[in-house]
DNA sequence: GTCTATACATAGATAGAC
DNA sequence: GTCTATCTATGTATAGAC
């Protein structure tokens, strides 16, 4: 493995175990076991590691997933999932990595560009879902996919930061979170009827966009 | 005003506009115009006065929409009120502050404390809308007012954190939330016949949780 | 490529004058 | 209560030996 590979490693556990704040070229380097030094003559800074150590780790961690994201047919499918992705990553610490690199990126532009990259990449599996689980739905066509994904992974992220700050009522917030997809599922087999009306009933109430004055 | 209140408030604001990581007493005494050693004198430690800012200005925020949250009557309107709290605390900066107090808090156990204490007050709010407003739906008995005011709480961070990062992406994403409150909306005014219909298919899918192996 | 040594800025925190 | 001055730790970053 080589120091660079090591520094990307390094630096993407720092993020996700200690924090933005304390992620310093020095705790970097000493998780990776390297000199201090070697992250400026690899990278030139901190913020430069970080970005590439986020990109680097975020692509790993979408392409784990990717299969799995393919294989969800319907919407509980795609929050048990969510669930199951909850616990894993909780481990392995992409997510919490995510949630500290976004806040970190409200003030150095140069993590915004790496959360993006981030959001994006695990927005555009969760879009496909989306797109393919909603399209019999009487939703179809009255939600945005993709504004609909980057919801649900922002949302997510929150979920991730609550789970350290509370993680029984983060526990209980997930298990709500589970009637969404039952409830939307339930949508789906109304029967065409019961589902045409539906449909009816969504497109009045959504045009008229709710405004409080 | 005394010290002790504009540290307080400096303490916030530093929070909310420079991020955790920059919020350390020298910059939070500049911001209150008052020496670097007075923190120390009046809050023993930067995280004593972050600590007690957090909990200090989520109070007045949330004082400041109790009434506003005491007139929701229908989900959308909590969306509604939703989407302009999001407007207006994105410009005070208090809905900012707790996403660097979540990120702050994956590390450190006083800041912890303060971010359960907020993401509680906030929760209280939206818990009780929900029971109100889930009463007369399908929904009724299945969902847990509780979990779900504290994923609606945990979620509205993340998408504030989003806001930050990609702000075209983030209003995207609010957009397509604001569907969810149509449709419960409109299983609301689905009539017995079919909110019986309704219910019984949620209490089936409901019960036998799904599970993928 | 990797190390030691070091310059320099800024962090938290305290002592003691006023 | 508030200030100046200061200690000490840690941060980023670089120069130069190996």
């Amino acid at each position: 493995m080589s120091t660079r590979h090591r520094l990307l490693a390094a630096a993407a556990g720092a993020l996700a175990e200690d924090g933005f704040a304390a992620a310093s070229a020095r705790s970097i380097a000493a998780r990776a076991g390297v000199n201090q030094a070697l992250v400026f003559y690899h990278f030139g800074s901190v913020a430069d590691l970080l970005d590439a150590a986020v990109r680097w780790s975020v692509d790993e961690a979408v392409d784990d997933y990717r299969r799995r994201f393919a294989e969800v047919r319907t919407l509980p499918e795609l929050l048990a999932l969510g669930g199951e992705l909850h616990a894993t990553e909780k481990e392995r610490g992409h997510v919490a990595q995510m949630a500290q690199v976004m806040a970190g990126a409200q003030r150095d532009p140069r993590l915004a560009g790496a959360a993006r990259y981030a959001i994006d990449a695990w927005s555009v599996q969760v879009e496909a879902v989306l797109a393919r689980v909603l399209a019999t739905s009487p939703m179809s066509g009255l939600v945005a996919p993709a504004g609909m994904a980057r919801a649900v992974t922002a949302g997510f992220i929150g979920l991730q930061l609550y789970e350290a700050v509370d993680p029984e009522a983060a526990a209980a917030a997930m298990d709500a979170l589970s009637l969404l997809g039952v409830l939307a599922q339930a949508m789906e087999g109304l029967g065409p009827v019961a589902n045409r009306a539906m449909r009816s009933r969504l497109e009045r109430a959504h045009r008229p966009r709710v405004t409080r004055t």
